[in-house]
DNA sequence: GTTAAAACATGACATTTATCAGTTCTTGTT
DNA sequence: AACAAGAACTGATAAATGTCATGTTTTAAC
């Protein structure tokens, strides 16, 4: 499996703290190395021509970050920020080519999984362009439940700030929180502070299939 | 090179004649193999909720359609239809496989341009989400110049119906057309049926990045 | 605890985009 | 050449989304 291959490399490198709102790297950076998150969330970002963020990937506890720079050779097209407090290992490129290298089975395990990713991005696209801010807005919420879990109070275990989501979702900041709003009232979801409670799963399904 | 390990492999294989139209596959069928296109263009294509299709991705001589499928062991989850006449080959499934496992620096190269492929479905994204649907047609202008290039009388080599072109862009028919006839009557771009060329790059350009 | 800054929220309005309903132009066939 | 079918186009209107302005709540630092 790649992720116990990683895990067997990354467990002899260094760990490193990173703190929420701190980036591991940023846009336009040339990595030497990739970064796998330990603990912690971070989101992966592109800065687009009108000056907000666009988040294309939230990243968790196994996740590998920046590999498809090292292996493309070729900066880093996004930005990498803790969304909250983080434990990271760094893995120097050297090490990540002489496993290619030396490791095939490795190899094709990794190129599987970008096999995967590349279609999930597919995916991605086609909602991006043909779901509206609504039914975006409650595949995130989805999304976030599926992937993160709940807390013991029902709320989504991975609080984001109403502008990230937005940012998720691409969309005006404005539109988001009203859209928020609209779900609350109509009892898809409940919230307290920043935090955000599925009341209603299947309606949101529903809402996200275009009823 | 990947493209030449391919195409050794390829000469060996069937060659397949498509007509305009006719697809290569259809979304949710599981390939036996790859196709790699010698001659003509093919639009990858996937079926939203909303029963519009959304162009991901135009693939033209020496690419290869399919792969990720193969190589994820996963459905397809495009449609390949054919947006010329086309000649591909068909290299089927056990022979990539065989090659991936007796090829190492094959697979490294396959990979590294996945790692490639997934950076720009990245900038793909964020154009979706983040730049008007006036910024994504001229953006489509010029990739559809630079890729494709411009016949003898200065029109895009590639033409494109105006649905394909507002299923690439992610928008209605109607309002692709709208924006069209504006470019043209702002002189960015001269037409004729439904040929289309470049008057004024650099204004097309200048509106991708927002002014 | 107080306080300033940041995040959240909402209203009013402008802009963009989609939808529907037609008309005109092309194209391929007979 | 006539014709039918599909594509291209246009107008009117509705719906979705963005922007700006402003007030409220939450958060974090002192």
């Amino acid at each position: 499996m790649s992720k116990e291959e990683l895990k067997k490399v990354s467990d002899s490198k260094t760990i490193k703290k990173v703190k929420k709102g701190e980036p591991l790297f940023e846009e336009g950076e040339k990595l030497n190395g990739v970064f796998c998150v330990r603990d912690g969330v971070s989101k992966l970002s592109k800065l687009s021509a009108n000056g907000k963020d666009q988040i294309v990937k939230l990243a968790t506890k196994g996740e590998v970050l920046g590999q498809r720079s090292v292996i493309a050779e070729e900066c880093t097209n996004l930005s990498a920020i803790a969304v909250n407090d983080m434990e990271v290992c760094f893995i120097p490129k050297e090490s990540i080519n002489n496993t290619l290298q030396s490791n095939p089975n490795f190899t094709l395990e990794v190129l599987r999984h970008m096999a995967h990713d590349l279609k999930e991005a597919d995916d991605v696209i086609v909602n991006m362009s043909q779901k509206t801010v609504k039914q975006r807005i409650a595949e995130a919420f989805l999304y976030l439940k599926n992937n993160f879990g709940e807390d013991e109070d029902g709320f989504l275990a991975l609080t984001l700030s109403r502008e990230d989501i937005s940012n998720v979702v691409g969309t005006a900041t404005e539109s988001a929180i009203r859209i928020i709003s609209e779900f609350k009232k109509k009892g898809f979801i409940h919230t307290s502070g920043k935090k955000v409670g599925i009341t209603n799963e299947r309606k949101l399904a529903e809402l996200v299939e275009g009823f």
